[in-house]
DNA sequence: CTAATTTCTAAACCTAACTTTAGGTCAAGG
DNA sequence: CCTTGACCTAAAGTTAGGTTTAGAAATTAG
């Protein structure tokens, strides 16, 4: 192995825990540019390393893929999120993740108040939350349990 | 209208607040059962309606469709869930919520703490890896990550 | 009776986030 | 040199929970 040549897509797959598959996946998305080698191979650095970390955490606080790569691409310069970033970034994800816990809190409440009424009725159950409901429309899977976090 | 007909499908989309595809949708799943006129339509009776609410309210808290029919087919006889079966279910519905919450807010927690450290090294950052990421039920790998100590 | 709604079925389509497959190419070991 | 094994691309498949479409039959309104 010849001086700094990168991280080859596997070694990069061995460090994160991601497929291959997902990892060509994240560039065809825009979310992580590696160069290539003089064979056409995928050459990844640490800034990749540490794009694909926000990623994988970004995911578990329920943003979408577009959603993390717009807050990637919002970084001065596009840079790597540094530790001045990071900071910023988290304000919206305690935000988001505050408004979850809120959401299956009050569900829960009303579950409580609700056991032993058998009453399951359209009309007065509180679990039954038609105005919520009504909201989404459209296609696909409906992942609608409290809210999609993100915006802004 | 004659006699003691039960309802369209059209009649209960306009109940539940559910598309007419929706509900022909449950059927096809097994999560009701309506009868059939002589030409064919269904037609639904109360007890139907009142397995829809309970989707409805079981989607709320993040069951899937498979886990909701499980909860319906338990059910002594195939009954329609009554007041007794609804406190029994409730409380696993509340254990699921708890579960929930309980995770979430052991992420925010992280959260807190990593806020500022700007870390976001696969090695060290509390966020990253918390146990619960092998445990996703996804299609992919998502596997646990062991240390990997030591450099490039 | 006729026109306008509803409803019927089956199959195709939708999104998100990937994986799998097919048919080659590149790189490393013996 | 030859053979693995890792890598490449493009396209199709997967899962969940439905929606949309098309063409035909039933029901309802006037």
């Amino acid at each position: 192995m010849a001086l700094n040549e990168g991280l080859s897509i596997g070694a990069l797959a061995d460090r994160t825990g991601l497929a291959v598959s997902a990892i060509r996946y994240y560039e065809a998305q825009g979310l992580i540019s590696p160069w290539r080698n003089a064979g056409g191979q995928r050459r990844f650095e640490r800034a990749d390393l540490r794009r694909l970390s926000f990623v994988i955490i970004a995911q578990q606080f329920g943003f979408t893929l577009p959603q993390i790569k717009a807050e990637l691409d919002r970084l001065p310069g596009g840079r790597t999120p540094t530790k001045a970033d990071w900071a910023r970034i988290s304000e919206s994800f305690r935000a988001a993740l505050d408004q979850r816990i809120t959401t299956l809190t009050k569900l829960r409440d009303n579950l409580d108040s609700c056991i032993g009424c058998g009453c399951l009725s359209l009309d007065i159950c509180a679990l039954y939350n038609p105005a919520d409901r009504a909201a989404e429309k459209g296609q696909g899977p409906r992942y609608l349990m409290g809210d999609t976090p993100g915006g802004s």
